[in-house]
DNA sequence: AATGTCATGTAACTAGTTACATGATTTA
DNA sequence: TAAATCATGTAACTAGTTACATGACATT
């Protein structure tokens, strides 16, 4: 049971639901706003190939006639699971200090697998996780920001104005859920 | 001449105008802001050698009477250079789509080691690059946004909103720099 | 003397990067 | 038919990860 690397994830998130090829995921990050992630063939083929030895994908020749000839891929029974449970991992303040993408990642692939229930779940401990972490930044800036070059008081300013407005936006979207789900329950 | 890692150049800039053991640095990159960064000794401790391969940093022992024994590490004048030209490389909107936290990184240094002029234009190109982005972004969001799951759509209106409020606090920062600029020339 | 933390490093592995290779299918 | 682009892959290299090794010094 090796670990999936975080392109591995995102590719079991597009492939959720949808047959994709290896150019289809290739131009979805060089086109889209996932634009995070390499499109280079080197890094997207070798991934499929892995998500493949794992049996969490499947590939099968598309001769359909409109496409040239090439694979596409769709999720097994094992890698829907293994999506699942990366989207349900607990939301850590760790995750936060290490950076809100992979959280945000997790975030947009969510409502579509898991449903709004687990989604608003995900808000929630993703809200606590600020609460927590946003503290520890604030004190940390009172504290060194009288010796720190300005620039570096600026950026460190920058990053608490991020995740209070991080903190403000899951907050709201939780509002959003819950009055759409006592709108049809 | 090879290339230099985002680690490098944090380390570079975490030297400049100090020196530092690799323990310090490590220190740094648990306790502070910067827990991007992996404070692994794997990871730290060969980027050093690395830098010091490349003559950009030196180590001397440090014999001094409270510190353990170990080497403490300063920048040459080549390594102070390539800190300088990395600080100095265009913003471009290439950057924005990979990821701020580079940027961020750079801006964190930059009045430090180039002063506050090259920080404003630092600044401007900032928020021209956000400027010329964030549109992009906003006409994707208004094509797709109908089409994607919600929670999809919500992150990327947390990304739309992230980006707008770095531009405002560019200007709000360039406005500061201006004022200290007007009041002490 | 024993334990814990300081401090530096190494080894095996992994995943990503750049750059190239290859052939099929459109388009000019 | 020549050129461009579709589509998949591979090879060499790099940097980072986890985990372990090592020894000096401090604390009890």
């Amino acid at each position: 049971m090796n670990p999936i690397s975080q392109l591995g994830y995102a590719l079991l998130g597009l492939l959720h639901g949808q047959t994709l090829s290896g150019y289809d995921l290739r131009k979805i990050f060089t086109s889209t706003a996932m634009g995070s992630f390499s499109d280079s063939p080197g890094a997207i083929y070798p991934a499929l190939a892995r998500l493949e030895n794992q049996a969490l994908i499947e590939g099968t020749v598309a001769d359909s006639a409109s496409m040239r000839k090439g694979r596409v891929f769709h999720l097994t029974p094992t890698g829907a699971e293994a999506l699942r449970s990366w989207l349900q991992e607990p939301v850590t303040t760790d995750d936060m200090v290490r950076g809100v993408g992979v959280l945000m990642l997790r975030f947009a692939f969510m409502d579509h697998v898991l449903g709004p229930a687990h989604t608003v779940c995900f808000l929630r401990q993703f809200a606590e996780a600020i609460t927590a972490y946003l503290p520890r930044l604030e004190l940390y800036f009172s504290i060194n920001s009288a010796k720190m070059p300005r620039s570096a008081r600026l950026a460190l300013g920058c990053g608490i104005q991020e995740y209070a407005m991080r903190l403000k936006w899951a907050e709201s979207s939780i509002q959003e859920y819950e009055r759409e789900m006592r709108e049809k329950p």
